[in-house]
DNA sequence: ACATTGCATGTTCCATGCAATATGGAATTA
DNA sequence: TAATTCCATATTGCATGGAACATGCAATGT
């Protein structure tokens, strides 16, 4: 455990900069799935009182990441792999649903330029560069850039925040002491994997452009199955 | 303004009985869309002090029903027409997925048993009986239960969570000082709305339990429509 | 041995006082 | 008159102490 740690004074409020820093203590694995949280304890480390920390771990609960027992308090959830591949349906068909309906009432300028750089960006990070660990991060930034500006594009406050909702639990996943490096197993798997994410954004846009929104719906639907799969196959060796 | 209300004892802690107890006064019109609440005159009116009622206050926020400003508090959010109708997007897409996936798993017997009961009942309810305020709330209730069964066997609480935050909607709708009640407008209408549902509901369970998923979700999505359609002609009803 | 009851402990839950700040209007100026 | 600055005020944000309560263990009884 680290000392007390400063909070950054760029949020408004320190309750929401206290969420910001209990969920970077989770999804770095500070803290374990299962550990029950103690006011008292998160408030000295982060230098605050137990309003605030009372506050943010309230907010984390709703947000989905932990779990409440009255006169407890919370702790980070688990989960297994059931309810990680549900995270999944619901994640695929929401940005699905997503894509159909830009498809079919047409995407704002700025969106389709954003796009198409994006698209562009991508390509030159997957085929004109070694692979590296940092290429793979700059690649998992660009990939995440392209399904946030069709979420954004969408203008649906209740699909946007369902489709947060599910992006939680792959990091948790991934918070274990020992958190499983894909590139490091399978760096040819793992740099196949993207291109072929890549070129699925590619049809996804293609699609929209078109006007096609039960291509467009479809398409993203099979791009995040892959994903799903994919955490599948993980979750199976983590277990193993 | 009603004296000094006191809160239900039922729920464990404070905070939730006032959380609810603020989340009945939006429903019935009590406060109004648009406005602030006020930590202290709430804490007064429901006899507790502003902590909990400042706790309630977030929890609510992050259901979606309250907006927030730092330093100025929350108000009772006011939405239009393309939130309402992205609203019933989410609802009908997820409850649509929940009934596919219901029949490709398989449905548990309990609820078998339940959905079947259900539509006994509510085939009761609607053929047998006059159609008086009380006969529709009894099919209000009935109606609801069908939905929360199919969402429970789908044991998916990213989905649950997600039509949840979208039925929040509707019922603000109806806050309003001179609620539309469509009964007495159309209850001709309004009693073939409920009939047309009851046959919705019946299909959707017949192709639950044959195992048609993409017909179960497709129908689904259809009645859901359907009521999508009728909030939209009320909300046109009330601008103008 | 096993179940039940009572209690000590640690934690949350809540009340209250003070500090911080967003706001609306008065005072000021061009 | 219109725009701008400044400030009083109301309200939220936060800290802190004490009440309420779930839990686990020890004592007691069957």
């Amino acid at each position: 455990m680290t000392a007390k740690t400063a909070l950054k004074a760029s949020t408004p409020t320190r309750s929401q900069a206290t969420a910001e820093a209990i969920r970077a203590m989770i999804l770095s694995g500070e803290i374990e799935r299962g550990e029950w949280l103690r006011a008292q304890v998160l408030a000295d480390r982060l230098g605050v009182s137990r309003t605030p920390v009372s506050e943010a771990l309230g907010f984390l609960y709703k947000e989905g990441l932990l779990e409440y027992r009255v006169h407890r308090g919370y702790r980070v959830k688990t989960f297994d792999a059931d309810l990680l591949l549900g995270a999944f349906d619901v994640r695929l068909t929401l940005e699905g649903l997503a894509c159909r309906l830009i498809a079919e009432r047409g995407m704002s300028h700025a969106t389709a330029i954003l796009v198409r750089d994006n698209l562009a960006r991508t390509e030159d990070i997957l085929f004109n560069h070694e692979w590296t660990p940092e290429t793979r991060e700059r690649w998992r930034l660009a990939n995440l850039e392209f399904h946030d500006a069709l979420l954004t594009e969408a203008a649906n406050p209740y699909l946007t925040e369902g489709v947060l909702r599910t992006r939680q639990l792959p990091p948790i996943l991934n918070s274990a002491k020992e958190p499983i490096d894909t590139n490091e197993l399978f760096p040819r798997l793992d740099r196949t994997f993207s291109q072929q994410a890549f070129r699925d954004h590619a049809r996804v846009a293609e699609a929209i452009e078109a006007g096609q929104g039960a291509r467009a719906e479809a398409m993203m639907k099979e791009h995040i199955f892959t994903t799903r799969e994919a955490a599948r196959r993980i979750l199976t060796l983590m277990v193993s």
